[in-house]
DNA sequence: TCAAAAAGTTAATCCAGGTTAACGTTTTTT
DNA sequence: AAAAAACGTTAACCTGGATTAACTTTTTGA
């Protein structure tokens, strides 16, 4: 169950079996049902996320009690509040799985020790957060320049997977439009 | 005209005097006048900078020939589009000066080369791309979640420093509003 | 298995912020 | 020092997407 997870960390930089082993060794496998939560607003994040199998969704609930999601997460990705990873901080975001969902935890403290046992994992982490950093940039510049539809349509050219995996109004909410909006898009693209 | 560099370098992790020679071999000062380009859009970025004086703005202009800055840089901050810098490709974005800068750029190939000099900048620039991922996803909750008034007073409170040094028409852009609707927003916080 | 809840759609109305335009002030350029 | 350009503000009007509501379809769970 592990192999999903070699196979990701030995994305940028070769693993030896020792490494291999090390890494298996800092991880725990966790189940979760649907609808359950990995992590709720107010709670420290005690770990960075691994999602084996499933799809989970991170979102935030402003003052008005409207959720708005900021990232889906799927087999193969990581989900967590890095802010409140790093900094022992409450988070004001929450995790649910929309799905049945497997995932490997790391703590903080074992991620330290992973850095210090397989130095070229900091690597590994530097590309991972520069691409998250990336993606999310460019996000940010399609939000600013770009209107509802063509955010939509944005959207399911980069991720065909999550359109199919996930409810019309969670799209709707992570592209920061209502429902009905993305109904009336979908019904006129047609 | 260093010593900042080093300073920044140093934020996560201590540096030798050994260590800060190379790193001050690796970088190369350059002057900007006001107005002036350091990068254009469609250029391959080849070095990441950092800003030793002055004020800068990372702009993309969208099919509508409307600009929308995704970036102030001010004195001890790193501009650049990573994603081009790191994939070769030609970026989307300009950066310019709002004021006379000075920067000191470093290419791809001597970052390599400090990073094998000189390792534990390998976690410094985790940290770093950590940090800017936090705010870039930050500020895309604001722009999900906030009114463009809420926006608008978030910025002045985090940012006072830019406030006072660039233009209202700039700070506009930045929050993904018009000149007028920003002026609209200030004669009525008063 | 069937009632209730959640999700999706359509339509009427509303409003935050955009657009256009006019005008005074400040900055830049020559 | 003058002319031009850039900037900031105000006001009238417009519009994309929100809101509200009513209804149908699908999913969920006791």
């Amino acid at each position: 169950m592990h192999e999903l997870l070699i196979q990701n960390l030995s994305k940028f930089v070769p693993l030896s079996s020792l490494e291999a082993e090390i890494i298996q060794s800092l991880f725990t496998f966790k189940k979760y049902r649907k609808k359950q939560y990995i992590l709720q607003e107010g709670d420290v994040t005690r770990y960075e996320t691994f999602i084996v199998k499933g799809v989970t969704r991170t979102y935030e609930v402003d003052d008005k009690g409207q959720e708005h999601i900021l990232q889906f997460g799927l087999e193969d990705w990581w989900v967590g509040d890095l802010y409140s990873f790093l900094t022992d901080t409450p988070t004001t975001y929450n995790i649910d799985c929309l799905e049945d969902t497997q995932v490997l935890h790391i703590t903080k403290a074992d991620l330290e020790i992973l850095y210090e046992k397989v130095p070229k994992m900091e690597r590994h982490f530097r590309i991972l957060i520069q691409n998250a950093f990336i993606a999310s940039t460019k996000r940010l510049s399609a939000s600013l320049s770009r209107s509802a539809p063509e955010r939509y349509e944005e959207f399911i050219k980069k991720y065909p997977q999550i359109e199919q995996r996930v409810a019309n109004h969670q799209i709707a909410s992570y592209l920061g439009i209502t429902p009905q909006t993305l109904s009336r898009i979908r019904s006129e693209s047609k």
